[in-house]
DNA sequence: TGATAAAATTAGGATTACCTAACTCTTTGA
DNA sequence: TCAAAGAGTTAGGTAATCCTAATTTTATCA
């Protein structure tokens, strides 16, 4: 069995660190149900992170993140904020980009993603200019309005 | 054995179109180039896209996609162009691009496709203003050059 | 035309991730 | 305290893709 941070465990890597920023510790039921899947399958992910050294976990007990597991899971964080952001600046509806967002995340070279990121931004801060992006949103949005198809 | 249009079943179908296009028919080592897989891999997905009716096949012969086969690939390859001048708009440098647009293609969801899509055509088209356009290209990659890291 | 090279196919495996069903712990409340 | 109920585990499968190695078919050219 090879041992790689595959897409999908990223996903239960930041389903863990956000169940633990709420309560402190996740139980196999919560991650299970942060990534929709069958506490078998939970089960078998969280031993593999184990092994990876990126949670500790006992059979019967809570699992936590390590140190590593950590600051995996917050840069895998701060990444899925940039798509979720994204998605609204194009305005997808929001159950939609909530979904889509885990899909943007895996696979992509690192350079896109920090362009994805750097455009965000752009967006987002634009202290330069305020007026300037607030004028490009709202003409984003009459465009999608009036174009209706 | 369940048959659906996997995403990798699209990459396949917008491969054998492209080659198509060129020559007129596909030979599998071609679809496997076009796919960097195996001869053997390209076999076994065109068997499936013939079960599907969306080529025909031929043991030992070329391939040729069915009507439906056809405006399925125009479909995905649109899509296609729409990721990948997205990827130039956020200025992704071109060789990356090319394998991301790939990546973005799949499991999206139809409204966050159609979000892309309008996107591009904003930032494209934008006859209506097309200073403010040339503007704000100019200023989003003065952005990009600024803020190095 | 016949030997060799090239192309295609098959068989047999591997990997990732998921599931169901049966079992085993643990917790809880009467 | 002890029997259900609930949580967690395991075993055994499925599905999609990919691979290597062996085999078969087709093409090429001396």
């Amino acid at each position: 069995m090879r041992m790689e941070v595959t897409g999908k465990a990223e996903d239960y890597l930041r389903g863990i660190y956000e169940i633990t920023q709420q309560k402190g510790f996740a139980r196999i039921r919560d991650i299970a149900n942060n990534l929709t899947v069958k506490p078998s399958s939970a089960v078998e992910m969280v031993r593999k992170l184990d092994r990876l050294q990126l949670v500790r976990y006992e059979k019967y007990g809570g699992v936590l993140l390590t140190t590593k597991g950590k600051e995996m899971a917050e840069v895998i964080e701060k990444r899925h904020e940039t798509f979720k952001k994204f998605l609204e600046i194009i305005l997808v509806p929001e159950n939609v980009a909530l979904k889509d967002a885990h899909v943007l995340e895996h696979r992509l070279q690192p350079k896109t993603i920090l362009q994805f990121s750097k455009f965000v931004d752009f967006i987002e801060n634009a202290q330069e200019n305020p007026k300037f992006f607030k004028k490009w949103r709202i003409a984003f949005k009459k465009y999608c309005e009036n174009k209706v198809k």
